[in-house]
DNA sequence: CACAATGTGTGCGCTAACGCACATAAGTCT
DNA sequence: AGACTTATGTGCGTTAGCGCACACATTGTG
């Protein structure tokens, strides 16, 4: 099924004979998927750009292939929080579905990668339609208010390095490569925790040979460990998430 | 505008001359409206009262009026965390709208009062139509994930004492009165929290002449006061929740 | 090569909240 | 009245995570 290269190997990467596609759109049906098709366009999105914050207007809908983007809520100039991870199983900017023109909260790519990329207008057009992709939406809609919910009360009663688990996990799933670059500084803003901590709880993963990093590039080495330190929030997200998709 | 008679002022109690409706339904137009009403059930939901669990097949969804029904995430028997409060301004059963027919999360009412119930045929025979009531639950859904995600934020960040506040100023905002049945027991499920904790909070809003209570019965003493010991996110999350609604 | 910029490790005192164990108080039942 | 149930208060040792300060290590740059 994957045809992997000696290189690929050698870092321990997952490559895709078939690359990393939107599922929303990969799941409508092709006549469909063909009037869409000239309204979107492949955009590279690369890591700290933001793609909303709050209030903006929104200009764009993005359906992440490869890339990730990270719904995050800031109390204040320190305290973020990674509230919502939108990938290939996604779509951000739902507000614009939903019948509102501003984001509520920031968009942030979080994982280089190429989006589909669809203008506001055009998606409020597709809005009105009652279609499939209205229909796939809806159901996204669904699984990413189940998604924030979990990972509320995730956030609220897991321990850091269980929370770390999941979000490593949650990112190779959609990123689809063991390698990545990510700093613990921004780690520490995901998990709505300090860096030293973010420093602590990663330690220990190098420690327990699950992961290994150094300045800003982060690899994970075995994934099934990764499951075993990480909470069930993250299989109960995995199911949910992938259980609308066909 | 309001009427209040002695025993009103003396609980403290804002009387509403005008009886608490469901904003969603009160928003239709006229017509749309009278097509709903013989699809529409008055009932009465209690304290305690479990409307849905994880996995659950939803029977009915619910437009409360003045009851208020909890969106509820359980990780364990003992680590319960509320993600979201369904009043006057929501629905219950958004999954049906979504095209899902069961739930993901626990649905408890936690504040007693009438709600307009439906049946998911009803509501899915509704979802396909693109009326008014379609393009109120987009808005109210962007809402409802709004509310979520700020308070995702807010448990993780914030005091117990600031969160306690917040909550009870948004009961009070959907029961319409002061005075409302809780145990502390109750409300520790809610901000996710130790029992313990919850008694030393109350007792400092008590100590500080904001709230009164006594076994399972509780008082809002001073709004402004509770306004100024809850954080922004009390003013945040009203303002969204308004903001859909005209 | 020196130097700056950036990323990471670590120690220390502090605090909010936890888990547990009781004590007290206020209703309810017989 | 007495016993029981339910709600609340309180103390005590423990802990995860915070804020701060600083050391160290790696990479890019003039």
């Amino acid at each position: 099924m994957h045809t992997r290269n000696l290189q690929d190997v050698f870092l321990n990467r997952t490559t895709h004979s078939v690359p990393i596609v939107n599922r929303l759109l990969a799941g409508l049906p092709k006549n469909e998927y063909r009037r869409l098709l000239p309204k979107l366009k492949t955009v590279n999105l690369v890591l700290g750009e933001n793609l909303y914050n709050p209030g903006d207007v929104i200009k764009y809908v993005y359906f992440p292939n490869d890339s990730i983007i990270s719904l995050i809520s800031k109390l204040s100039e320190t305290s973020w929080l990674e509230v919502g991870m939108v990938g290939n199983e996604g779509m951000a900017g739902l507000a614009v579905f939903m019948g509102v023109n501003s984001s509520s909260i920031r968009a942030l790519v979080q994982g280089s990668g190429t989006a589909m990329r669809m203008s506001s207008t055009a998606m409020r057009t597709e809005a009105s339609r009652t279609g499939s992709l209205h229909r796939i939406l809806h159901r996204y809609s669904h699984s990413l208010l189940t998604q924030v919910s979990q990972s509320s009360a995730c956030n609220r009663f897991h321990l850091v390095d269980a929370r770390l688990a999941r979000w490593l996990l949650m990112s190779n799933d959609r990123l689809g490569v063991m390698e990545f670059p990510l700093t613990q500084e921004f780690l520490s803003h995901m998990l709505g925790v300090r860096r030293e901590g973010v420093s602590k709880a990663a330690g220990a993963l190098q420690a327990a040979k699950l992961i290994r990093y150094s300045r800003g590039m982060i690899t994970l080495l075995n994934r099934r460990g990764l499951e075993a330190k990480s909470c069930q929030c993250y299989g109960i997200i995995k199911a949910e998430t992938d259980a609308y998709l066909n």
